[in-house]
DNA sequence: CAGTATCCTCCTCGATACTG
DNA sequence: CAGTATCGAGGAGGATACTG
């Protein structure tokens, strides 16, 4: 059923051009999310944590505590968890080198390389319209007050 | 593929719309998520409902049970938070026809427009890779048992 | 260093009931 | 129709302690 899916198009200024209808079911009847490819990413995306990992992991290799720190505000439970996640979804790619101490690199597989791009347009359209997101925000509290 | 991804790394900005290391700490020190426009973003979108609402309203606007039943699977508690929430951002306009039964249409703003093109990048990989990571996913718990 | 194991706490979200 | 209000279960995720 999602075999043909694609085609975003790439031109139109946003209401047109956006075949949407083809993710989402006709009568929206069923309430699984199973078969919807665009949940299936969304509910891995959609912790911050593997947005971010991917994001810090598409310059370089890193190891599992530079990471960490890089990320930032990460526990070390949720880091191997969201990297566990990731590797099993194949975007991660995990080596370890049995030294002592040991070293534990992970990097971008190639599959993890091709979701950066549509990563990076979400992440560019954030830091373009965070300061509308805020003001509106503001204006919307205030109104409510 | 590979050959884009070079460009992300922070040696050269430019004008590339990819240079992530703007949007992430230097150190990585601090915990806090506030600063973070990504975070910021993701935090919104992570949640299944708001990205597939911004989805369904890119073609047209929607009244409340109309696009309830379009996204599916949605409780009326959950698409109204979600709707207000999207409201607050700015990414979502309400309109409210002073009729009885009383009826709101929903529809994207301006901003809520421009969202729904790296939206539908995400969406267009979903469906491209979505086999992939299904694949890899099911080798993976292979392995594992 | 790179984890695993446990506990425990919010906080999200669904279900249900009521309203203009 | 389009909500609001309230309650309760469940899971996500932090803190902590231990290990190869």
């Amino acid at each position: 059923m999602n075999e043909q899916i694609g085609r975003i198009d790439g031109g139109m200024p946003a209401d047109s051009a956006l075949s949407v209808e083809a993710f989402l079911t006709p009568q929206g009847e069923l309430p699984a999310a199973s078969d919807c490819p665009v949940r299936d990413v969304l509910d891995r995306l959609g912790d911050a944590w593997s947005f971010l990992v991917v994001l810090r992991l598409a310059p370089a290799p890193m190891r599992f505590n530079a990471l960490k720190r890089a990320v930032g505000g990460v526990s070390q439970r949720m880091l191997t968890v969201t990297l566990r996640s990731l590797e099993r979804d194949g975007l991660v790619n995990r080596k370890v080198f049995p030294t002592t101490p040991p070293q534990v690199e992970y990097s971008l597989t190639q599959l993890g390389f091709t979701l950066v791009r549509p990563m990076a347009e979400l992440t560019r359209w954030a830091s373009d319209h965070h300061a509308s997101v805020r003001q509106a925000r503001a204006e919307y509290d205030a109104g409510a007050a």
